[in-house]
DNA sequence: GCCAACGTTGGC
DNA sequence: GCCAACGTTGGC
């Protein structure tokens, strides 16, 4: 079992939607280390959903259904996509601000490289984000 | 809306 | 294969 975050524009495809639709394919990514961290995905795999640009926080947990198969929405290229489904709200929705502020969170891409859009995370990580937002 | 940080492209 | 120029992401 790992861990993971992606993130998602709650204009473009919120946690809500996410919840409404009961799954997703998680498809237009074209960034080499997103694609590889999809690639590594298994199902059953956990994914925390964090919404960026506005709201700035970890929402709910997602589950991976499906693992990775090529996108068919590219044109060129070689990328992959998974299916999501909803898996579980959190209660508190944890800001970026106060995972910044936590010193257990500080090796996160979500605080070192903001612009990764699927990142793994440690178990340890996982389970602080879930314990701060209880 | 601005712009820093990062990724990609393409001329040499 | 270097690196300048350009494009994109995403926090602020």
């Amino acid at each position: 079992m790992q861990y993971w975050l992606v993130k998602s524009e709650p204009f473009e495809y919120s946690y809500d939607q996410l919840v409404k639709d009961g799954s997703t394919v998680w498809d237009g990514i074209r960034n080499y280390q997103a694609r590889n961290n999809l690639r590594l995905m298994k199902k059953g795999d956990l994914v925390l959903y964090y919404h960026s640009r506005e709201g700035l926080e970890v929402v709910g947990i997602a589950k991976v259904s499906k693992e990775h198969y090529p996108d068919e929405t590219a044109e060129k290229g070689d990328w992959s996509v998974v299916e999501l489904k909803p898996y579980k709200r959190i209660e508190n929705p944890v800001s970026l601000k106060t995972i910044k502020a936590n010193s257990k969170l500080q090796e996160i891409h979500l605080v070192r490289n903001g612009r990764l859009s699927v990142m793994s995370l440690k178990e340890k990580e996982y389970d602080e984000i879930l314990r701060m937002g209880e």
